[in-house]
DNA sequence: ATCGGCGATACCTTTTCGGTATATCCTGAA
DNA sequence: TTCAGGATATACCGAAAAGGTATCGCCGAT
């Protein structure tokens, strides 16, 4: 007369006793006496207020009540199996879902390798991609709508874990009527009163100021004929003849009409790195899987 | 680390978790104290080999393995409560399938409307209908293979119970240019001499026996021109003028051409009763509500 | 009539579950 | 830094539920 439903042990027992149609082999079969299995029976109809079998001579038979309790049963029963399994799988990384924050210059080349690596190693894993900047990844981070970011140049902060994939030579974006076409070997000091496009013009600290604050320190000035928001948009520019634009390896596969790109043969000291960040305290195992194929692209 | 699986109880206690994201508060709805539910969440973690939740300073949030198990956890409570409701339903025989065995010349009256007005009561039950004869309906009933059945001059059988249903006047169906259609008052004697339609052909002690029987204690042998299989050949070989043929009177609702039908005016002793059949160990909430419904039809 | 197989019952043991008290950890404020 | 408050985890105990053994009662077959 309780209120509270069924146990899945009562429903295991259930199904046994229906499909042996004895109480004596489903007893044998889930290696219990066959009391017990009488008990348990008897109080789930006493819940149902119905009988569940028809006690015959030899054996039990399955009341209407019980034909449709074991239709249900069975269904429940291999639900919840699956329900462990998808749990277990998830806590292995190998389920669930993985919200990865962009951004605009590195999603040409690298970020789509690593999702189709990891979308490979882990089919059950649902990526769904935000193109967000900088400090949008920071906050989504922080607010947990986003369990990874990709960025470049970004600053340290204390719950934020930040990760160097990939160190990518600069190049130079030209135009291939720019004199500078000709030349087997460009040097960042020519950049010297070449018109300039930089980008991303929103974000302080960015590959614009890196960029700027390295021309000073070859000792010069750099010339900027145009500050843009993302890497396609100064190419774009390019493309019309507008100026130079220093941008990642991994930009050379944006091919617009007329752009041609050339090796920057000392910018060694402009690092390009292509970093992962997630929360310090993340344990979540699809993150660690996450970062497992990252770091197996570490070249 | 044991074999078996979770109960519905911890899936319950897991929801409740999730749902407050916080014990205390969770052991709060479900009226037990904190403690227990710590334990329970414990024990399905250690079982799945993952965590849950993450405890933080300020309750708990669902790990990635926690949101897949709470998808899974929130079906399978449902249809768990489901089930149950299902297994009282078909309990009180509001709900299942019921398997009916019915024969001809009583399918064109009573039969259906009896079926439908189960069907009005009991919209969740699945009826399915069996043409079968006499003998059929028996063996039928004896295997499960039908609930109930319908049929006329049963003979008494000890693990069957009869149910008369249902007493119909004999009617005659003749042709239109027969000279008994421009009579008012047809008696059975005034059949000795006139060519007679007898049905069924194939089982003894049926109608086409009981009605020779009436016709030699009326003191005349009757002449049959036909013995067919059913009252629907029979009424088509009337309607052809091969003879009078004696039927029920449900069986007016035949209506082919030139077929008229005349009242029997002193057949009172030829009872044609419509019988239920049923096994008398049939404790079936279906059948019983079944026969609620036939017998508020027992005119 | 008797025997054997089946489910039901009585009674006892073992396991599991829930409750109380308390420990531990973290955070926020003085 | 310390302390208070609120969160979960742990320890221990009593209660409830589940399982085991022995036995009963029923029915059909021999």
């Amino acid at each position: 007369m309780s209120i509270r439903g069924f146990e899945l042990r009562q429903l295991r027992y259930f199904v046994a006793v229906a499909e042996e149609q004895s109480f004596r082999k489903a007893s044998e079969r889930l290696h219990i006496s066959q009391p017990p299995l009488t008990r348990q029976i008897q109080a789930m109809e006493s819940e149902l207020g119905a009988e569940l079998f028809m006690r015959t001579s030899r054996g039990v038979e399955l009341t209407q009540a019980g034909r449709i309790l074991f239709e249900e049963a069975n269904n429940i029963l291999m639900l919840s199996e699956r329900a462990a399994e998808r749990a277990i799988l998830a806590g292995k990384g190998q389920l669930g879902r993985l919200d990865i924050g962009i951004f605009g210059s590195a999603t040409f080349d690298t970020i789509p390798k690593i999702i189709l690596s990891f979308r490979n190693a882990h089919p059950n894993v649902k990526v769904v991609l935000h193109n967000m900047t900088k400090w949008e990844q920071i906050t989504a981070l922080r607010e947990r709508r986003i369990t990874v970011g990709f960025n470049r140049f970004v600053t340290e902060e204390a719950d934020i874990v930040l990760d160097t994939v990939y160190t990518e030579n600069a190049m130079l974006a030209l135009h291939r009527s720019h004199p500078f076409s000709r030349r087997n070997e460009i040097r960042f000091k020519d950049l010297r009163g070449q018109p300039l496009i930089l980008y991303p013009r929103s974000s302080r600290g960015g590959f614009a100021d890196i960029l700027m604050s390295t021309c000073r320190d070859s000792g010069f000035e750099p010339w900027v004929a145009h500050e843009v928001d993302d890497v396609s948009t100064s190419i774009a520019l390019v493309s019309c003849g507008f100026g130079l634009c220093v941008v990642p390896e991994s930009a050379r596969n944006l091919k617009l009409p007329g752009v041609i790109y050339r090796p920057l043969t000392d910018a060694k000291r402009l690092n390009i790195d292509l970093c992962c960040l997630y929360r310090r305290d993340d344990q979540s195992p699809l993150l660690a899987a996450f970062m497992d194929i990252v770091h197996s692209y570490g070249r």
